[in-house]
DNA sequence: TCGCATTCGTACTAATTTTCACAAATGCCT
DNA sequence: AGGCATTTGTGAAAATTAGTACGAATGCGA
């Protein structure tokens, strides 16, 4: 069996990070295209779209197998669906919010999760006074139901938005429960064993970043 | 004048972006220290506290200067002050958040910007309706009053929180009023000129790049 | 005061990531 | 059918980023 580069049997570990963070970006602009009516698109079209160069474009998908045909390009319909299945988003996945504040009612009620691969299916709070509330047509439950829960909907993501003094401990009980992705909202990054993946939504350290290139000592 | 490695006049341009987006949370962890009470700490301690190796953060911190003393460590509080000046958050920055819908809201009344250098000082939206509410204390503005406001108030970031069709319009009104800085949170890329800076909060994004590691064909 | 355990700053080396550039296909046009 | 403009996939080169390892300070404790 081929498991060299190139191969769709690739071994997962063997691409790197970057390369993986980049495939959502190539995902995103083929199912414009795919509404827009495209067949065919070039990496060079796609680079330009994206703004990285077609050489990147076209090594990041020889990680994972030769999609395009010579003088052509690749086939949208068929690119976009082959990094589906090796992003996994193919089918959907169960979602979990935790933490029904102001925030987490935002996630709860943005309609953006749904048409990229993620149905959320459960909420929970720890405050009894938000337990029973029905949100974007869920009931949120108190955490003590997540085993429960996440077994009997086969959760396997939570997003977790609580105080951030509760999210090491939130995101512990999930793990318990059997979650294996984590995107937290709090300002911390939180500690998970081995097979657990962690992302984290962070606008203050953006910011922080940003003013870097803001400030007067500028030079560019 | 020395502009070599090491000075403080390093050509901003210089210095890696990577190194740049970790300068925040090194911040962030010396912000938690000094209110612990620790006086000095090595590199090998922050590098424990933040997953890095302790010679990525002396590399790190030499961009910039020599902040250290060998035998001993680093001053937390000097270190400190040092990173926030090279950031530019040891001063305030006003802020204007565009969009007051539900995340809009969310981010109006998140108590974690102020604390790390950023005031909330306006807030805007196209609909009549939710002009003139008064949200965490701000009056909300019609956008016409954008550029009279951005410069009384020497906004020069701002936070974009409106639907995805509207953001690069409202993004490039923005920086017609003069706003350099955009923390935008709709599912695209805005497009701005060299010198306005971009960055993108993107949930879907991440938790997409995130299934890839939780599909069932991993290896690791 | 002297020795020793620490720890920085950095030259050098290694690893990773990006870009280049070209042979091999592809299919359109005449 | 043959030539030609395109565009892929990929080795090799270049650029970037991270890690190693060591000389030079530093200050504590005997």
């Amino acid at each position: 069996m081929d498991l060299e580069h190139g191969s769709q049997n690739q071994r997962r570990t063997d691409v790197p990070e970057v390369v993986v963070a980049r495939l959502p970006q190539y995902v995103r602009i083929l199912t414009r295209l795919l509404q827009e009516g495209a067949e065919v698109v070039s990496s060079q079209q796609l680079g330009e779209k994206l703004q990285v160069t077609p050489a990147q474009i076209r090594k990041d998908l020889s990680y994972f197998g030769r999609f395009g045909k010579q003088g052509r390009g690749y086939s949208v319909y068929h690119l976009l669906e082959r990094l589906k299945l090796i992003l996994g988003i193919n089918s959907f996945w169960n979602v979990a919010v935790v933490g029904v504040g102001r925030l987490g009612r935002a996630i709860l009620s943005y309609p953006g999760f749904t048409p990229d691969g993620f149905n959320i299916v459960a909420a929970f709070d720890a405050n009894p006074d938000v337990v029973g509330e029905t949100i974007a047509g869920l009931t949120v439950k108190a955490l003590d139901q997540m085993d429960d829960e996440v077994s009997s909907k086969k959760i396997s993501i939570a997003i977790v938005a609580v105080p951030t003094e509760h999210t090491q401990g939130v995101v512990d009980r999930l793990v318990a429960c059997g979650v294996r992705g984590v995107l937290n909202y709090a300002p911390i990054s939180p500690q998970v064993r081995d097979g657990v993946r962690v992302r984290n939504i962070d606008p203050v350290l953006s910011l922080q970043s940003m003013t870097y290139y803001l400030t007067d000592n500028q030079v560019d």
